[in-house]
DNA sequence: ATAACAGTACTGACCGGTCAGTATTTTATA
DNA sequence: TATAAAATACTGACCGGTCAGTACTGTTAT
């Protein structure tokens, strides 16, 4: 309801999270990935958004039509932005290799971006049904391409046959729960976790590197 | 604030997630058991739980302070549940059998009890800080046990040396999230997941089955 | 017996603060 | 001068929590 206002994806598509001089709707994203990945959604007001952003409390409803659809929009940035780079990164890449890539890019766009990591790994969890159909979308978008790659390296040879659908949702689960574990805590390190997961997760579809 | 009630843990302590004619408190923890773990923390009104629970909505404050500490407890109670289990499972047992035999306790617990399942897995996250302080905790507690078991399969030579921090953090992240989708749309199916999950977890630390 | 009292669990109408969203005016821009 | 964007003040639905009162059970005294 009340959708009378502008679009809210503009497909401004800059892979930096915008950070310069700033317009109002980039000055709104900006403040609003910052307070929603500290406090969560419920826990984040419309005039925390406001006041942060130096921006008018109608003016967030110029650009976006409700609160709700500003946060979907964070995380759909997100979301997109790691597929994008991760689908650039093993262009051109085969098998086993493609595998690993895509591991390493997720990883490193996590690290690269902790606050919309946060907001896509925990804070879109567990707000109600209107919000899990969105994270199990995002989900399955993600495990469909894990579970491409594994099924072309295994048609390649590359590795033994594996049941890629529960593979793909275990290696996510394992992928978000460290870096979330590394989001707050800093631990592990973003090299112990490049040096360990990776061969970890390669090892369980019986992948042994060197 | 406002504690002037009865104590909320009444270590009453049976592992059946009660079911009987019930007394108030625990008509109130079912209701709430169920509509939490349906529409999560937010969406879940105290006054559903009332006219679900048929009890009156003062009657709740009776017997827990508030709702934060409502659906705490329901946390509580089956994160205990989950331990005891797999410590009676373990005992007596050594190395790589008892990690094996940890993982098959979790996970069939998990199926067992699908609701409490799905409010400590999905609805416990994303809360803000208040609850995400409680999480951490309770996620803590199980990476601790994983590492230690870990940690003693490979001090009895059955695997190989692994970082046990994040391989804990690992294997609970596939767990839950392999856990988690099959709670929502019932696929992969149990005996699939007992399979696949359980071989691909110890692949992971370089241990083959048979 | 039975009245008087006490302790406890329960009831549900009600209150008051909060906060997403809106109506209205003002300013910038084309 | 028209129209889109921004600023400000406002509204009212909503909902967690309260509390004065009721029901029920048990205990003591007459």
């Amino acid at each position: 309801m009340t959708s009378r206002s502008t679009q809210q994806n503009a497909k401004v598509d800059d892979t930096q999270i915008h950070n310069a001089k700033a317009s109002t709707r980039e000055r709104i994203l900006d403040a609003a990935l910052n307070i929603f990945s500290r406090k969560g959604y419920f826990e984040t007001k419309m005039d925390e958004i406001v006041s942060e952003a130096k921006v008018s409390k109608g003016s967030i409803y110029v650009h976006f039509p409700n609160k709700e659809k500003l946060f979907v929009s964070l995380v759909d940035q997100f979301a997109d932005l790691i597929e994008r780079r991760v689908n650039e990164a093993i262009r051109g890449k085969k098998g086993i290799a493609r595998v690993k890539l895509a591991i390493e890019t997720v990883l490193a766009a996590f690290a690269q971006y902790r606050q919309p990591a946060k907001i896509l790994l925990v804070q879109a969890v567990g707000l109600g049904n209107i919000f899990e159909k969105k994270r199990l979308e995002v989900h399955e978008r993600f495990a469909k391409t894990i579970a491409e790659v594994l099924n072309e390296a295994i048609d390649l040879g590359d590795i033994a046959p594996v049941d890629t659908f529960i593979t793909a949702h275990a290696w996510m689960g394992a992928i978000y729960t460290v870096v979330i574990q590394w989001v707050y805590s800093g631990e592990p390190s973003k090299e112990a976790i490049a040096e360990h997961l990776v061969p970890l997760l390669l090892r369980s579809v019986g992948y042994e590197e060197k």
